[in-house]
RNA sequence: GCCCGGGUGGUGAAAUUGGUAGACACGCAAGACUUAAAAUCUUGUUUCCGUUAGGAAGUGCCGGUUCGACCCCGGCCCCGGGCACCA
């Protein structure tokens, strides 16, 4: 019989068909149970699964499969982050069709995940290349459109020369192209962006609406807004025009030496128009990618202006410099810079020989010291050498100059943001199209919603120089919706955190051809758990945010956040660093699951470490898993069940290691529901089960009660399980006689069980631990301490000492302190 | 460089509210079964001293708070994630 040896080859095969025959994890909104949405991170369709995929995935799976226990209508949907640049890269490698290539990859990918048993309602699959999906994302695009939310404007791209083409930031290595390898340059393009700062200080301010993300994530957010405090400053140039700088330490304005301009701000490229040698230095600043960190690596370098600005309290002259560290992104692309109090000032200073000034000294004693040879002294402190305002504290100082500056109008005080809009426009050819057509005469006009989709060709020669629509002149030409003379289309397509950023709420709205989303989506959002990588824990987490906020303002959702809880989880790594697309086919999980199964491989991951814990993959642990459910698990059913006919449990009267067994099944119970609910430490509800198993495998008692709390042991083993190993847990737990798995109940924990005669106590002399003692749970101090000095190795330590203190902490410790 | 995490036996880790450090596994060693091997089972396994009883040290490093610190505080070192066009 097959029964009696484990197969998970087999049983793997026939719980999969039983369960999609049963169409066991299709929902619908129309139950009695709660809902839970229960969403892990849809991936991006590179091929085949890797370890960072099969630890989300099983993740999410063993949550949603915990709170279907726990009596929730649980959706768990599964879909593709199909548009990207991988695709692209396989054309040209491969010369396949990048739709060709995507939809291949998920078919072998949704294979895989089938076979590893997630608890999926495919019925609401979708790719986000699908026009039916992007549809409704060009069609939203014109609503923000309509509403003043989009705009175009220039901005940098990394520029491949010889390719002719924009690269992304990892394509560029060490400052060269990729498969070009010539050195990149930057361009200006214009490009469409999307006013996320017009939401910036709700994004900051419903951070702490989020009871269920983990702080860190949220610190990781609230410092990438970075809202700040400051004042606006003109400075007014020798000639006409003025300078804006922003800064957030007016308190040490009279400590101005310089200022200092992006490399790009017009007046660092008008005042090279006369100087080879500054235009030479603008050309090199021109020459490192667009990525915040290769610009904060460099060597700062500076060149003068030759200008001056006026000092807006003093008059005094301030020679304008430019610096390759400030970003032309950020504030008005100048800052003024104050060597005495700000280090990286102090250091672009000492390297040009710029006057260091203090203006700022240490306000209380417990304060560094100001040695401005050494390095600036950047804390807050009381003025000095600023006139007027010296012997003011930051606040005091703050105010009153902000002031006198809004009074000269020569300033303003001003909120600003470190975050910057949404650049989502990318000269590439898989993605959606942006849905707008520029006419001569009416400027950039949106597509008629009659006339979305814009579909994407998928039909093309791929050729890996710029983006084959650019070159479709039937695809582009077409004729302006507004006055109808001929019009050309955007070529570009949209950045892909755009799909990222509303598909969970699509998954609700699947099927809807009518609508962006429906009634359905106000059922199920926002999301109750969320899992995925804490790689994501900015740009596609604050983007979704966004967007959330963007649907609900049009209507189409009605909470204001799009995830309730957030589990993000750490890296699988590999040789230390993350498993990517880039690294290739590396931690394909399809041997294993052929060796040793689905079961073993999900066991094996949540038993690896915490979710949030990175950590290196090894296989090692897959073929244990598999070796603990066959000896341990199944054998051992098979066993129990051997032994014939099994009276009914009758508590009253077990025998005191029946009763000790039975407490551990329930405190195993209690544990792990925890674990699982709370907690979210599926590590060790696995170890709580070995422990349990480990417990029960040595207890050898085959009379009626015996068998009847082993049998309980085994139910509760097995439903603890099952969110983990599914699989073998349904066939079990039919064998133990109870059913569908699938549509079972979290069991009830027996408190009466769990009641215990006697506690451990540990005793400790000036808190070393000297001894253990055993006392009924609810004894008292005085108690304690006499059993305690029974013991010879504690009372040795006590003898001819004086016990200043007896710190008692019940059902724990008894610490004596002696002289 | 900036922001956010992490560091515990040979290895993955546990210790949930400041209260017995190393649960549960892997590996290794010894043993049982076997003609033998595999499989399976049993025992041991932080380091050092000690025959045992027991003792000392120990959670990246240095310091602090506390009766008591893997846990809280200050400083440092190393590793990982993110830094806006990888997703």
């Amino acid at each position: 019989m097959s029964e009696h040896n484990y197969s998970h080859t087999e049983i793997e095969r026939e719980v999969q068909k039983h369960w999609a025959d049963n169409g066991s994890f299709e929902v619908t909104e129309n139950s009695d149970k709660p809902k839970f949405y229960c969403l892990s991170m849809f991936p991006y369709p590179s091929g085949q699964l890797h370890m960072g995929h099969v630890r989300t995935y099983t993740l999410g799976d063993v949550i949603g499969r915990f709170q279907r226990l726990k009596g929730r209508n649980v959706l768990q949907p599964m879909g593709w982050d199909a548009f990207g640049l991988p695709a692209e890269n396989a054309a040209i490698k491969r010369n396949i069709p990048p739709a060709k290539w995507t939809y291949q990859n998920i078919a072998h990918m949704r294979t895989q995940m089938k076979a590893l048993g997630f608890a999926f309602d495919w019925s609401r699959e979708f790719e986000t290349c699908d026009p039916d999906y992007y549809k409704w994302e060009q069609w939203f695009f014109t609503r923000l459109f309509r509403k003043g939310l989009v705009y175009k404007k220039a901005a940098f791209v990394n520029w491949d020369p010889v390719d002719q083409t924009v690269l992304a930031n990892e394509q560029v290595i060490d400052g060269r192209g990729w498969r070009s390898d010539a050195l990149v340059e930057r361009r200006e393009l214009a490009q469409w962006f999307v006013k996320i700062t017009d939401y910036a200080e709700e994004l900051l301010e419903d951070l702490d609406k989020l009871g269920g993300w983990p702080d860190k994530i949220k610190t990781m957010q609230r410092n990438w807004i970075g809202r700040s405090e400051g004042v606006e400053i003109k400075f007014q140039l020798d000639g006409a025009e003025a300078v804006s700088v922003y800064t957030t330490r007016p308190d040490t304005l009279m400590g101005v030496t310089y200022l200092a301009v992006a490399p790009q701000h017009p007046l660092a490229i008008s005042a090279a128009g006369n100087k080879p040698e500054l235009q030479a230095f603008l050309d090199d600043c021109n020459q490192t990618k667009v990525a915040e960190a290769d610009m904060a690596k460099q060597e700062k370098l500076g060149l003068p202006t030759g200008q001056n600005a006026i000092h807006p309290i003093t008059g005094e002259p301030v020679p304008v410099w430019v610096a390759n560290f400030v970003l032309m992104e950020y504030g008005s692309g100048a800052v003024m810079s104050v060597p005495g109090h700000d280090q990286r000032d102090w250091e672009f200073a000492k390297k040009y020989g710029l006057p260091i000034k203090q203006v700022i000294e240490p306000a209380e004693s417990n304060q560094a010291e100001c040695n401005l040879d050494l390095e600036a002294f950047t804390e807050r402190g009381v003025l000095v050498n600023s006139g007027k305002y010296d012997g003011l504290q930051f606040d005091q100082a703050f105010e009153a100059i902000a002031a006198a500056l809004v009074q000269k109008k020569c300033g303003e005080r001003q909120t600003n943001y470190r975050l910057r809009d949404w650049g989502v426009s990318r000269q590439r050819y898989w993605g959606c199209p942006i849905p707008i057509i520029n006419c001569d005469k009416c400027g950039s006009v949106p597509v008629p919603d009659e006339d979305l989709p814009v579909e994407l060709p998928t039909d093309v020669q791929f050729e890996g120089v710029g983006s084959p629509i650019k070159k479709m002149n039937d695809w582009y030409e077409t004729s302006c919706p507004d006055c109808g003379s001929a019009a050309i289309r955007e070529t570009d397509t949209f950045d892909t955190f755009m799909e990222s950023s509303w598909y969970y709420a699509r998954f609700a709205s699947h099927n809807d051809s009518e609508a962006m989303l429906d009634q359905r989506a106000k059922y199920w959002t926002s999301v109750d758990h969320y899992v995925g990588g804490e790689e994501h824990a900015i740009l596609h987490l604050l983007y979704a945010r966004f967007f959330h906020k963007l649907m609900r303002d049009e209507g189409l959702v009605e909470s204001d956040e799009p995830f309730e809880k957030l589990l993000a989880l750490g890296m699988v790594l590999q040789g230390g660093t993350k498993m990517s697309k880039s690294a290739g086919d590396a931690g394909d999980p399809q041997h294993l699951m052929d060796r040793f199964g689905a079961d073993a491989v999900r066991m094996a991951m949540m038993f690896a470490a915490p979710p949030e814990q990175s950590f290196e993959w090894s296989e090692n642990g897959v073929e244990s898993a598999n070796k603990w459910l066959r000896t341990r698990l199944w054998n051992t059913i098979v066993d129990h069940l051997a032994g014939g006919e099994l009276p009914t449990l009758d508590v009253a009267s077990l025998s005191s290691e029946q009763k000790d067994l039975r407490r551990s099944v329930h405190e195993t119970l209690a544990k792990c529901e925890d674990d699982f609910g709370r907690r979210l430490a599926f590590n060790t509800v696995v170890a709580a089960v070995m422990s349990l198993m480990n417990q029960v495998t040595k207890f050898e008692d085959s009379s009626g009660q015996g068998r009847a709390v082993v049998h309980e042991a085994l139910t509760v083993a097995v439903l603890i399980m099952s969110p983990i190993t599914p699989h073998i847990c349904h066939t079990l737990w039919q064998m133990l006689g109870h059913g569908d798995i699938e549509i079972a109940d979290w069991l009830p924990v027996d408190q009466s069980a769990l009641e215990k005669s006697v506690v451990e106590l540990a005793v400790q002399v000036n808190g070393k631990l000297r001894g253990k003692v055993e006392l009924s749970p609810d004894a008292e101090q005085d108690e304690a301490v006499s059993v305690a000095r029974l013991q010879e190795n504690v009372e040795k330590y006590l003898i001819d000492k004086t016990i200043r203190k007896t710190i008692y902490v019940p059902n724990k410790i008894l610490n004596f302190v002696v002289s």
